[in-house]
DNA sequence: GAAAAGTATTTCAAGATTGAAGCTTCAGGC
DNA sequence: GCCTGAAGCTTCAATCTTGAAATACTTTTC
């Protein structure tokens, strides 16, 4: 434990790079392939699928802004994507009583239909990518994961 | 290691689509800090950036094709690119002598000095993004990431 | 050597992404 | 009521991204 026993090839600085390249990329193949499936096998696209993802866990509806700031992307860019779920017709904005600056992103019935048939198939897909690591490993991994983010939360 | 003498509260595939959550929470995270300092601080973006480093590892410069390759992203994503680069006087493209249809791109020696200056803080902002990880939980976490990788590269 | 097949790059259309600017609406102070 | 500031959303220009099509060149085949 006694770094001067076991004297260090890098620096913590140079180790941690080495991370971040290494998560970028797992992280980024997997991004390539969910892309590719989702548009090959299912004609839709990863941030589609990520905004259906939140609306449905929110049967009631979420407000653009809810729904910007959950997926941590601008409100700008919640609008093309809502707006093009709406004309496949997977969404739909409804007003909110009250405030007639606001809208409800809401699933219909057929976007409700379809992300949860893609969500079956999207933890098949992760499964698979991911299944070079056995549960134990994944739970540990899960653990640091947490460990770096709250630092940034932390320093945010 | 009997399944029923520990009784899973989740099945494999959950536990990995958790990790995949986390995976994207931190990366996220990481990745618009970055981005945000390359523009508001350096007026330059990611993309960019990786370019960049791309070349300034291969100093005679390196074919569209193999950035393309090497970044793992689209030819025509490279193009447009580099185009940028050029603009700025960061990168120039020269000819192969021997095949007309292909093209070197290369740093310039104020793209160099650019990227030498940017890639130093770089290291810094990650050493801080991740602090949250001394070397050791690092170690462990580039181990598992490989782990990780390599078996989507079996399976490519 | 001419035709065919293959390789390197660019161009293009569509979508994703950002931040800034603009519009409408809301909430408080007066 | 009216003004001011804030909030919610959309619009916009710029960049990034992809895959497909087009272009130019090279290599192989016969």
């Amino acid at each position: 434990m006694n770094p001067e026993l076991r004297p260090r090839a890098e620096s913590a600085s140079k180790t941690r790079l080495r991370l971040w390249l290494r998560l970028l990329k797992l992280t980024g193949r997997v991004e390539s392939d969910l892309r590719r499936r989702m548009r090959d096998e299912h004609d839709t696209t990863l941030p589609r699928f990520d905004v259906m993802a939140a609306l449905s866990r929110h049967p009631e509806g979420l407000k653009m802004s809810e729904l910007s700031q959950s997926l941590r992307v601008s409100a700008g860019n919640v609008t093309g994507i809502v707006d093009r779920l709406t004309a496949d017709g997977l969404a739909l904005r409804v007003g909110v009583p009250g405030d007639r600056r606001a809208q409800l992103a809401r699933l219909t019935p057929k976007g409700r239909a379809a992300f949860e048939a893609l969500a079956a198939l999207h933890e098949g897909w992760i499964d698979e990518l991911l299944g070079g690591l056995d549960a134990d490993e994944a739970e540990t991994m899960i653990a640091l994961l947490e460990r770096g983010t709250a630092h940034m939360e932390g320093s945010e």
